[in-house]
DNA sequence: TTTCCTTGCTAACGAACGTTAGGCTTAGTA
DNA sequence: TACTAAGCCTAACGTTCGTTAGCAAGGAAA
């Protein structure tokens, strides 16, 4: 029971990430999953409950790391808006790199949910979303940041990290910490009041 | 024959396009495509060949707007790059916007074509990035953008930009030239040098 | 040793899938 | 008037889908 350095379960939740995002979720059948896993597609049921369970599963662990490492990444209050966006999105980089498959699921594969599950993860993203916005907001209120248009530049810093995972791979030459490092400072010096 | 505003296949192209877009293609059936037209399954084979001709014209076809948009943007040889990258900047986010629903299809159901159009569309995509990847490289070295990391800027830039899909609604309070106007203007501003 | 839980198997279920064949109706053409 | 072609229908094909039932092997716990 204690085996494994991954429970069955856990080794189930992997491969159905990994075919998710490559197939997509409609189209990739219970019998390739569970041919990926060597068993057969039958005995995938001693697990989990249904196909959709799977996908749930994934979405709502991704959309608690997202808001685990935003939570802890803009927690100190007496910090100004500008380095707590960047903390921030440095967050939100490492996510998406340290688990790039499930986080390419978490982006594509959402509508997939049935009601109401798919109700619920909006209204999480939305959520998520406005805490980006509310701090470029505050920090353009400040003088701290240039942007015009907060909900526009929430947008589009988010589209430019999400876009992420359909390039990175884990063995290149850059780190985690490099790319998220880099990727905020191409954004952030877009937005940063000039002279700074 | 000459009767409506749209050939009957050109209303299939059309409604599929929707279809494939809130559902996915993998999700979307013929009959639910032919509920969709008040027709039965059966019949829309009378028209088309197979489902993924469907797909294949809608991805094909896209891809050519955002070549000939291209092309006509960045034309002009005399035009520093700066100027002729916005140009092309405000040319994608056009073909974005004005065919936003072909667009999305576009960037999220290619991988269900199949062999060797898949392979076919890559390349096409590819060779779009880069245009804009010279670009950005070619203003980078005349000192007119600040760009360390040409495929690093236009993978953000490019980006940016297709999130435009996710967001973007025809009816809303800015008109697709504003819209195209103000990306532009803000990636751009990351990316010009500063005093500029 | 007995009991149980985990894990997996085989076989099958009903439903839905993409697609095809063949026929009917209608409108335009000769 | 006869012919043709488009457009759509019904019915069905073979396949694959997600899922379930029933059973067997193996190790842990009693």
């Amino acid at each position: 029971m204690e085996t494994a350095l991954l429970s069955r379960k856990d080794q189930i939740d992997q491969t159905a990430t990994a075919l998710f995002r490559t197939r997509g979720f409609a189209a990739t059948s219970m019998r390739e999953l569970a041919s990926a896993l060597g068993m057969e597609a039958g005995s995938i049921y001693s697990h989990i409950r249904s196909k959709e369970e799977l996908l749930h599963r994934i979405c709502f662990r991704l959309a608690d790391e997202f808001f685990a490492g935003f939570d802890e990444a803009t927690a100190d209050d007496a910090l100004p808006a500008a380095p707590r966006l960047r903390r921030a999105v440095e967050s939100h980089v490492r996510v998406l790199t340290t688990d790039s498959a499930a986080s390419a699921v978490f982006l594509h594969e959402w509508r997939h949910l049935s009601e109401p599950a798919r109700t619920e993860f909006l209204a999480l993203r939305e959520q998520y979303e406005a805490g980006f916005r509310k701090l470029i907001a505050q920090g353009a209120a400040a003088g701290e940041l240039y942007a015009p248009d907060p909900a526009f530049a929430a947008l589009t810093l988010l589209a430019s990290l999400n876009w992420l995972p359909n390039w990175y791979r884990p063995g290149g030459s850059l780190s985690t910490a490099d790319i998220a490092h880099r990727l905020a400072n191409q954004l952030l010096f877009g937005l940063e009041v000039r002279g700074n």
